[in-house]
DNA sequence: CTGCCGTTTCGCTCTGAAAC
DNA sequence: GTTTCAGAGCGAAACGGCAG
């Protein structure tokens, strides 16, 4: 049990109330002993807060002990006046704490003579409690930082409770937790933890914590390779029975045809460089890793053809469609400013200031058609420091027709019965919330975040039934909490992201290219002065794809046979031989 | 809602290798 | 010697998830 407590450094990096801390002078101290044995008795500690004027303030403490026995429940009075009871979260209301004279520091006088000096308390984010209490206690375990997901982020003590100890606690029935619920759901997972041991824990609990299936126990092997007689994978059975793990990585699409074998544990990833962070960071715990990246294969899926030079015309003009010139911009305005200016609108893709026009301008791409025409519809022009900054879209032969080519978008099958909502906050992603806003105006068949929006999801786009629901919702005013939305005609063709968004947009004006300074231009010029990276898109792909394969190299340790495959294809009736490359790592 | 923590992303700088 | 490029390292900002 002892090597669960945090260490001294540990509690002060995690921001544990530490004796002699900065910020922790006023905090009192248990008189515990120096060191702990694993016979030293646990106590579960949770506490509720609310918020007063000078901050967070203790209003309950219970702590539990590990015969689950609740030895102190107390409700607390706050020294300053409360600005919000949390009770949602902590069920305390106004009138619980009417007639409620104990003050802090009788609590902690009633913990310390409670707590033994070899005590070990246990909670859940516990340095949040402590903190409350105002109490400085060297022997902790924090159950937040026993069980942690990927990337060391913490799990809901809910969560934990219900996989874990297959207990129900912070029921959305009830309002508010429940303290000493809380402090024995903490007691208990600690004591699992302690008993079972981490390799255990993660073990039972793979596939129910982390959704990862778990590794197949000895017993199962004949009947998965019986059921899949014609697997590949032999090599992975035969390095299982020898107890040696095998990771499969890339793309569940490409792995559909193996994911079935239970030998392989797999890990699918959404793209080429997920898969090569993933192989860096777990390739040393197995004895055979399978790698299968997909860039390649989908650039040749998209570009199959002679139609090539067509799609690249339709590609760049969608791009175009997505750019604005934005100015004249005050001079001490910088990208950032331009960015802060056009996020309402829509996700940007890049922004880069004209240093070659007389007044200060700015370049703007969106990542989506509809935050360019919705930056466009709301700010044709506005007044920034003194100054009228215009928007307007490129002019170039491929634009000429862009109100006819926007009409076509609109009225796409896709896109008729839609619209895009830019502008939201984190607080209006809850798909009820757009869907009580908008349902006044016909029934809605989808909400779904608009592709390119980012992980905040700030722009979502929402399919009606009729397309009369999309002209109501347009023609009104629609405000979510005291935030007006910005809303148009979804225009974005599904497969756009895919065309579109592979190499940024290289623009050349008057002659004279914007940003060229870093950016490739093509050799075969395009019309009116504009060209497009993805000329290059097949030297791209090769050395996206070589620049992975280096770094999954230098992941390795060193006299690992390393093998990469680059299979054949056969392109317009020709055949291309595949390549493979065979090496030893040996520094 | 705020605060905290950890991760991710982005931009910037530096460095070393390769190409010219 | 200069330029270009990729990669590494760093810090700031944005983001997500947890806590109350």
């Amino acid at each position: 049990m002892s090597s669960y407590l945090l260490t001294e450094q540990e509690r002060i990096k995690k921001n544990f109330p530490v004796k002699g801390g900065r910020g922790f002078e006023s905090f009192v101290c248990t008189q515990a002993d120096d060191h702990v044995t694993d016979s030293s008795p646990l106590y579960g500690l949770d506490c509720e807060m609310c918020i007063t004027q000078e901050g967070p303030e203790l209003t309950r403490v219970a702590v539990v002990t590990s015969r689950g026995q609740c030895v102190l429940d107390e409700l607390v009075k706050p020294f300053n006046a409360i600005i919000n009871y949390c009770t949602r979260f902590s069920g305390i209301t106004r009138s619980m704490l009417k007639n409620v004279t104990t003050r802090l520091h009788e609590v902690q006088t009633k913990l310390m003579a409670l707590l033994p000096r070899n005590a070990v308390l246990v909670g859940h984010s516990l340095d949040n409690d402590l903190r409350a209490l105002r109490l400085i206690h060297p022997h902790v375990i924090d159950t937040s930082l026993l069980y942690r997901k990927e990337f060391g982020q913490r799990f809901k003590l809910k969560l934990l409770a219900e996989v874990i100890l297959k207990r129900e606690i912070q029921s959305e029935e009830r309002r508010g937790h429940d303290p000493c619920e809380d402090a024995q759901a903490a007691l208990d997972l600690a004591h699992y933890f302690i008993t079972k041991g981490p390799r255990q824990v993660v073990e039972c609990h793979l596939q129910d914590l982390w959704g990862v299936e778990p590794f197949p126990v000895n017993g199962a092997l004949n009947g998965s390779v019986n059921t899949h007689p014609a697997s590949s994978l032999l090599f992975g059975h035969a390095l299982h029975k020898a107890g040696l793990p095998a990771l499969f990585l890339g793309q569940s699409d490409a792995l559909n045809g193996v994911s079935s074998n239970h030998l392989w544990r797999r890990h699918y990833c959404n793209s080429d460089k997920e898969t090569v962070c993933v192989f860096q960071r777990v390739c040393q715990s197995y004895s055979l890793s399978l790698v299968q990246f997909s860039s390649l294969s989908e650039d040749l899926r998209k570009n199959p053809t002679g139609e090539t030079h067509t799609l690249q015309q339709m590609a760049l003009r969608l791009k175009l469609m997505c750019v604005l010139f934005v100015g004249p911009l005050p001079h001490t305005y910088t990208e950032k400013n331009v960015h802060t200016l056009l996020k309402p609108y829509g996700t940007l893709r890049s922004v880069s200031l004209l240093q070659s026009t007389h007044t200060l301008h700015a370049v703007v791409e969106f990542h989506l058609l509809e935050g360019a025409q919705l930056a466009l519809q709301s700010l044709s022009s506005l007044q920034v420091q003194d100054t009228v900054v215009k928007l307007q879209r490129p002019v170039s032969e491929l634009t000429l027709d862009l109100e006819a080519s926007l009409a076509e978008l609109q009225n796409d099958i896709q896109n008729s019965h839609m619209i895009y909502v830019g502008g939201l906050s984190r607080r209006h992603h809850h798909h009820d919330d757009l869907l009580n806003a908008f349902s006044a105006f016909g029934r809605i068949c989808d909400i779904t975040p608009a592709k390119g929006s980012g992980k905040s999801q700030r722009h979502t786009r929402i399919k009606f039934v009729s397309s009369d629901s999309v002209c109501a919702a347009l023609d009104s005013v629609v405000q979510l909490g005291n935030r007006k939305l910005n809303m148009c005609r979804a225009l974005t063709p599904p497969h756009m992201h895919t065309w579109t968004h592979t190499d940024p947009v290289t623009m050349e004006t008057n002659g004279e290219a914007a940003g060229s300074e870093e950016r490739t231009v093509s050799e075969e010029a395009e019309p009116a002065g504009l060209t497009c990276a993805q000329d290059g898109g097949m030297q791209c792909v090769m050395r996206g794809l070589d620049r992975n394969v280096g770094k999954m190299f230098r992941a390795l340790e060193r006299h690992t046979l390393s093998i990469v495959i680059l299979p054949g294809i056969i392109r317009d009736k020709v055949e291309y031989p595949g390549l493979c490359f065979i090496q030893v790592k040996q520094v």
